[in-house]
DNA sequence: TGCCTTTGGGTTGTATGCAACATACAATAT
DNA sequence: ATATTGTATGTTGCATACAACCCAAAGGCA
């Protein structure tokens, strides 16, 4: 048995592979997607190609128009600060929840992975984004509410997107000392201080990305 | 084009068709479902069920078993609270951005589907559940957050499951006073009056849902 | 008997052929 | 010349055949 964890179906591995080519934005917005070609591509039938296709659809990536094709979706300005603002929303309820049901085992994962994320390479951005996503997803999971973490990690996917076509790497030492803040009022168990820090968080990030879509923008680099 | 709305694709009436049986508890939450019994009741392929079937999968009201099946997901009193908790924290937010937002336009359309929803005979359980749910989506459309809106529908879908499944109509004066408040504040422009009066309307609907969950769960109608 | 192996039936997962649909362009009529 | 209709082409949407897989039950072996 591999101790990798390899797709179980082909469709599962055509999902994961656009899924990646989306996020790392190789495929550009407004592109059109042939169902034949990408299973040519990738030596498989047009099936699991089409089963991939709809899901990454409904996960808002993708963008159908019957009979005609799929494209790749752009993304507004507006969409980006929509999805900041409710995004901040459900975080800092997830940060309040996480510091009202904290105990000793969180405050262990929240510390170690604090600590992990001090030691990334700056230079590395993908890295960076990526535990910087972890970490969130901690928060969101130490809130107890599956329902909320689940939504969490939805919108984490475009803002993913968001992050990477803008460049948006918030590795500055004011980042840091954000997560340690929020970090610090979670194992306190402070609920309020704990939504206020990562509230604060998720503002200085949009404001950095609304920064780069503007400046994206007047590139012409996005609608 | 047609002037009547018939499904674009037959995958578009199969998804309804399943929605709506699922919606309606008319089938059984553990209820193993086969594509290919589903294709022959409703004269169509296998490949048009798979893909109406993967969907609902991904809105929570199947899971997928791979290679085994698909089932019908039941839902457990925990997942109803959560569900609840969340859709208080978005909604509220919704109307207090509605209120933020309001104009005359606005306005009109709360009063207009306020005197609607009183003109709804009380007997009729489903037009009930219906015009509530217009309702909720209404003031997240006013909110001007197409996230949040959208979030707020995908939510929806769970709250109408725990509703029909509980039997819960909240179609007391109370739940009607309860909606005038919230158009009253959303219309006067009143941010944290709407906000709180949604977050009371949502919390009160979740106190009649875990009554009934509780019961039901003891005559062990649900997980 | 009890446990392991094997084999068979039934289901999902994938491949492929064909039909339906949308678009672009050419042909024709006004 | 313009608008309308016909037709060609490429794509998705659907149907169906086949392969892979899971599970259960039967059979073999200690």
């Amino acid at each position: 048995m591999p101790r990798f964890q390899r797709p179980q179906t082909v469709a599962e591995g055509v999902y994961q592979h656009l899924r990646r080519e989306l996020l790392t934005g190789r495929l550009e917005p407004g592109q059109w997607l042939r169902e034949q070609e990408l299973a040519e591509a990738l030596e498989v039938s047009r099936t699991p190609v089409r089963e991939a296709i709809r899901q990454l659809a409904q996960e808002g990536l993708l963008q159908i128009e019957a009979n005609r094709g799929v494209r790749v979706r752009g993304l507004s300005l507006e969409e980006a600060v929509a999805t900041y603002e409710v995004r901040n929303r459900l975080e800092s309820m997830a940060a309040g929840l996480a510091a009202r049901n904290v105990n000793d085992e969180a405050r262990a994962e929240l510390s170690q992975h604090l600590e992990a994320m001090t030691a990334v390479d700056p230079e590395d951005q993908a890295e960076h984004i990526r535990t910087d996503n972890e970490f969130h997803a901690l928060v969101a999971r130490l809130s107890g509410n599956p329902v909320l973490e689940e939504l969490v990690e939805k919108l984490s996917e475009r803002v993913m997107r968001v992050k990477i076509l803008t460049r948006d790497v918030n590795v500055s030492a004011d980042a840091r000392a954000q997560h340690a803040r929020i970090v610090e009022a979670i194992s306190r168990g402070d609920e309020d201080a704990a939504a206020e820090a990562m509230s604060r968080h998720v503002s200085t990030n949009l404001q950095i990305v609304e920064e780069r879509l503007r400046a994206a923008r007047e590139e012409g680099v996005l609608v």
